[in-house]
DNA sequence: TTATATGGTTTCATATTGCAACCAAGGCTT
DNA sequence: AAGCCTTGGTTGCAATATGAAACCATATAA
């Protein structure tokens, strides 16, 4: 469950994870990104109670990652697509499917592949890198708050041993 | 909540949905790769209630992302500290930490900054490449099964018009 | 015109989370 | 050595989210 709200942390993680941290927001965004478009294809494909569903799509269109638009076949329902925020969050779904993809693939069925549509290929592992495009190693890669936030206590414990 | 398990699901970014996809993993993660390493360091800096947090860290160490070791100055406590596993998710969160840092900064508070170690800069935004280091565009990307499993329903609607 | 699919809403049972109280084992202080 | 504090939990209980099934209005198909 969820009483808790993220979005008062002073953290960028934190309150991305209150758009899409829910069970089941990742998936209807993967989904979406495969192609999804209605009620039906989200409910059908995840296997997701229906009232779930509304509730994950309405907090989706709320946080303006998904925006409902009029049939793109000219029946008269509507469809949800990804608006340009819902389509930058590309990077994170990658992420976690090539990292499903190394480490949980095998155990049981199958993986997705993340590809270069024209060629197929399956391609690299998404990474952190330099602004120069080279790769970095976790161990460079470093976090900190933008604006003076103080640091965190464990870090202070070491930096000040008594 | 979470009744439904997703690992049955033939999708690798289900399956590490299972491990890091409950309200607080990737928070507890992040702060474990921002070096906190005891059982309080988390519980107050997250905020998280102190069953909730025995909860996820047992699933964590299930899960294989964080395993617990004797305490690094001697005292007679565990700490717990991210295997291999869990310091591969570094590409997941910086992907939240760049996506939020872009959308959700400005509202409320400050954000978490992705940075080179040695010179403090910002690092540029993880995205996509090709294998030759090409940034893609994501309209390029593509995602599939890796073992021929049958196309979503979606897609055979728009091949297989009546 | 009737049947069926779609996109929900409502109700109820169940599972998580938060909160507060409690507790055992180590360390620290005196 | 005795007592207190901190750490790392566990155990209820209340609040909330989810799942399943029933129900329903509208749109589409036969």
């Amino acid at each position: 469950m969820k009483t808790k709200s993220f979005s008062d942390m002073q953290c960028s993680i934190a309150r991305t994870l209150d758009h899409v941290g829910s069970w089941w927001s990742l998936l209807i965004i993967r989904d979406a990104m495969m192609g999804a478009r209605r009620f039906k294809h989200f409910q059908e494909n995840l296997g997701i109670a229906k009232n779930t569903l509304t509730s994950r799509l309405n907090d989706l269109i709320e946080g303006g990652i998904i925006e409902k638009v009029p049939a793109s076949d000219g029946y008269a329902h509507e469809e949800y697509v990804l608006t340009e925020r819902g389509r930058e969050l590309a990077p994170v779904i990658i992420a976690l499917a090539q990292w499903g993809d190394k480490w949980v693939a095998h155990e049981k069925g199958s993986s997705t592949v993340i590809t270069d549509k024209k060629s197929g290929d399956r391609l690299p592992r998404i990474w952190p890198r330099r602004e120069d495009g080279e790769v970095m190693s976790l161990k460079e890669v470093g976090m900190r708050r933008a604006n003076g936030v103080p640091p965190k206590v464990w870090n202070k414990e070491k930096e000040d041993p008594s």
